[in-house]
DNA sequence: GTGAAAGCGCTAACAC
DNA sequence: GTGTTAGCGCTTTCAC
C-alpha cells in the first residue's frame, strides 16, 4: 500500500487538497470540485465515491483558494468599540448568529472611540471581505472612501448621514415621548444626561429632547459625562441632582447610564425612584429589567437591527449601485417602575407603548 | 492617456492587483510582492516608486492568496456560547483587542450550548485559520480531532481534562476560600447556586464547595438552576432561601447569578444584605461594582486570561509537537459588601485578597 | 537587487 | 456527466 498509507512518519497532520480526494476515489479533480460546489452536477455515483473519500482523508474545502477565485470572501466585519459593553454585545452576538446562518463568517475588529479605524478597516479589505459592517463610532471620509474605492459594501449602524447604506432608529420621536410623558406627570424641571462622545445618536436625541422640553415650557438642564457608561451615569448625576435643583425626571442617552444615575440618586442622595425622580433609558439592556432597577426604556432590538443589516448586505451585494440604502426601526417604550404615576391606578406592570412607526421591512 | 485612465467608465469599483502596481510603477511584479513581504530585500527607489503607485492606486495585498500560498491565514476563530453575557463579552473583546494588536484577525463563532460545534468549526478550517479558542462549552471529542488531524492548534478556556492546550483557573482553592470565610463568619447553614450546564469549571467549584464544607462540618444546600444566568439566580433563591432553611451564607458560581440571588433576596423577601444572607460571587463583572450590588467575588482577569491565549499559540506555532500547554490564572477575591464582618471594624472598602498562586506566566 | 517562471488549491470554460 | 486546461494573485525559487 505505498500509496493511500496512514501512517506516515512524517507525523506533522496538514490539510487535505482535492488532489488527493480526486485521486483516492479514482475520479478527477474536477469531479472533486463538483460534488463540494453547490449547483455543478455530478452523477450520484461519482457523488458518492468523492464524499467517502473525503470523508475518510478529513478533506476540507480551501476557502481561500475559493475566495481568490470569486475575488470576495465569505467574511463580514463587524467594527465595534466597547465591545464588552451590554448593547453592543448584544449587538454582536446576534449579528454573528445571524451571519452564520446564512453562510458568512464574522470578524470582529474593535477599535478604541477614538481610532479612525482605518487600519483595522484594511485587514478586511485584504481579506476581500463581503462587506463591512459599523457599529460604532463614525466611520472617517477616508474609511468609507477606502471601501468605496474597493467595491466593498459598508453599512453603518445608528448615523443619519448621508453617504453609506445605514439602519436607524428615530431618536427625535422617542425623546420627544419623553417630555410628553414628563410634562404629562406636572414635571417643570427636567434633565438629560449624555456624555461627550458625540456620535450621532447621541446628539439626536439631546437635540430633540432640549428642543421639546422648551417647547413644552419645561426647565431642562443638560449634564454631560465624558463617557457613555455607568460611571459617567453617577458622575453626571452627583452634577444634575443637587437639591437646589429640584429636577424631577430624567432622561438618559443610555441605559447604562440610567442605572449609574439610579445607583447614585438612591444610595448617595437618598432618593426614591420614581417617587422623588422619575428616570428614563435607552435600548433596554438585559439589566434594566433587572429586580434592582425595573427601568422604564426604549427598547432597541438587536435582532430587528441584525435582520435588517443582512436584508440591506443582500440587496446591496445584487445592486452595488442602488442609491443608498436606509432603514428605519420602531423604538417601543417599555413601561416598568422609574416614572412616577401621573394619578393613582395606573403604570404598574410593564407596559408597551409603540412610539415609532415601522419605515421598512415587515417580514416574520 | 489611455492607459492609466481614472474615469473608466465601467464604473464598478474593484479591487487592484500588484500587477498594476508594478506597471505603473514601472518595475516586475516581484518587486511589489517585495516591498510588501516583511523581510525581502529591495532597494529604496524601487521601494519609493512601487509604495507611490500602490497608494495612487488604492492597492490591497490579497490575504486569501497570501493565506493560499502559506496554507494559512491569519484568522483566529473565537467560539463562545452566550457572547452577549457580561464575562463572556469581556473575554471575547480583550481577546479580539489582543488578536488585533498581534496582526491576527479574530472571527466570532457563536453557538448554541447544545451544539457540538462541529459545522461551525469547519469554517475555521476551510479558511485555514491559523488556530481555535473554545472560550466555552466542552469541544467534542470529533471536534478536538479534526483540529488535530488539520493540524489546527485549539486552545481551550476553563477545562481541566486532558487534551488540548488551554488556560483553567483555580476553582478548588476559590470554593475553599468561601467556606474559609462562612465558617470564620460563625454560619452553620450555607448554600450553593449553580446551575445545570455542567460545564468544567462550574462542575469544579461545587464540589470543592461541598466537600470543604463537609469537611468544615457546615450544612450545605446545593440549588441547581437551568441556566448559569440572572434570570436563574432569582429561581434558584425562590427555592433555596425559604425561611425554615435559615441560610446564611450563599456562594453562587458566577456573578450573574449571584446579582439575580441578591435581587430575589432582598425585593422578594426582605432580607438585608449582608446582615440576614452573605453572598459571594464569581467572575467580577462590571456589574457585581455596581452601587446595587458591591458584590464580593474572586476576579477572573479576561486580560490576563487573553495574555496567556496568545502566549500559548505562540507556543504552539513555534512548536506543533510540544506536550499541551496548561496555564492556570490566578482569582483574588474582592471584598466588597455582601459578606457579613466576624467582628466589628473589618470588612469596609474594598480590599483585595490573593488567594491562588501565579502557576505560569509573570510577564509585564 | 532584479525579473522570469513555477505553483499554492481551487472553479469555470471548454471539449468530448 | 466527465476530464482537460487556464488562470485567480500571490510568494519564492532561480538565474543573472
Amino acid at each position: 500500500m505505498r500509496d493511500g498509507n496512514e501512517n506516515d512518519p512524517t507525523d506533522l497532520p496538514r490539510y487535505i487538497s482535492a488532489h488527493e480526494v480526486a485521486e483516492r476515489a479514482g475520479v478527477s479533480r474536477s469531479a472533486v470540485s463538483r460534488t463540494f460546489t453547490h449547483g455543478a452536477s455530478v452523477s450520484p455515483a461519482t457523488r458518492e465515491k468523492v464524499l467517502r473519500a473525503a470523508e475518510e482523508l478529513g478533506y476540507q474545502v480551501n476557502d481561500l483558494a475559493r475566495g481568490l477565485l470569486a475575488n470576495r470572501s465569505q467574511l463580514v466585519g463587524m467594527i465595534a468599540s466597547d465591545p464588552e459593553t451590554p448593547f453592543r454585545a448584544l449587538q454582536i452576538s446576534t449579528l454573528s448568529r445571524l451571519l452564520i446562518e446564512n453562510g458568512r463568517v464574522p470578524v470582529l475588529i474593535t477599535t478604541d472611540r477614538s481610532e479612525t479605524g482605518q487600519a483595522s478597516h484594511e485587514t478586511l479589505l485584504r481579506y476581500r471581505a463581503q462587506a463591512t459592517i459599523v457599529l460604532s463610532g463614525m466611520p472617517s471620509k477616508a474609511f468609507i472612501d477606502l471601501a468605496q474605492r474597493n467595491g466593498q459594501p459598508l453599512i453603518a449602524v445608528g448615523r443619519s448621514e448621508e453617504g453609506p447604506d445605514h439602519v436607524r432608529v428615530n431618536n427625535a420621536l422617542a425623546a420627544q415621548t419623553v417630555v410628553q410623558i414628563f410634562a404629562a406627570r406636572g414635571m417643570a424641571r427636567i434633565g438629560l444626561v449624555t456624555s461627550a462622545v458625540g456620535s450621532p445618536n447621541l446628539v439626536e436625541r439631546e437635540r430633540a429632547y432640549v428642543d421639546a422640553a422648551r417647547n413644552a415650557g419645561l426647565e431642562v438642564v443638560v449634564e454631560r459625562a465624558e463617557r457613555t457608561d455607568y460611571e459617567g451615569g453617577t458622575l453626571a448625576a452627583s452634577l444634575l441632582l443637587s437639591p437646589q435643583r429640584r429636577i424631577e425626571g430624567v432622561f438618559c442617552v443610555n441605559d447604562l447610564m440610567a442605572l449609574g444615575v439610579m445607583d447614585y440618586a438612591r444610595n448617595m442622595l437618598g432618593l426614591a425612584i420614581p417617587a422623588d425622580l422619575s428616570v428614563i433609558g435607552f435600548d433596554d439592556i438585559p439589566q434594566a429589567s433587572w429586580g434592582a432597577y425595573r427601568l422604564t426604556t426604549f427598547q432597541q432590538s438587536a435582532e430587528r437591527q441584525a435582520r435588517e443589516i443582512l436584508r440591506i448586505l443582500d440587496r446591496r451585494l445584487s445592486d452595488p449601485h442602488a442609491p443608498p440604502i436606509i432603514s428605519e426601526l420602531d423604538v417601543p417604550l417599555i413601561m416598568r417602575d422609574t416614572v412616577r404615576s401621573p394619578k393613582p391606578g395606573k403604570g404598574k406592570g410593564e407596559q408597551t407603548f409603540t412610539t415609532a412607526r415601522t419605515t421598512e421591512g415587515t417580514e416574520k
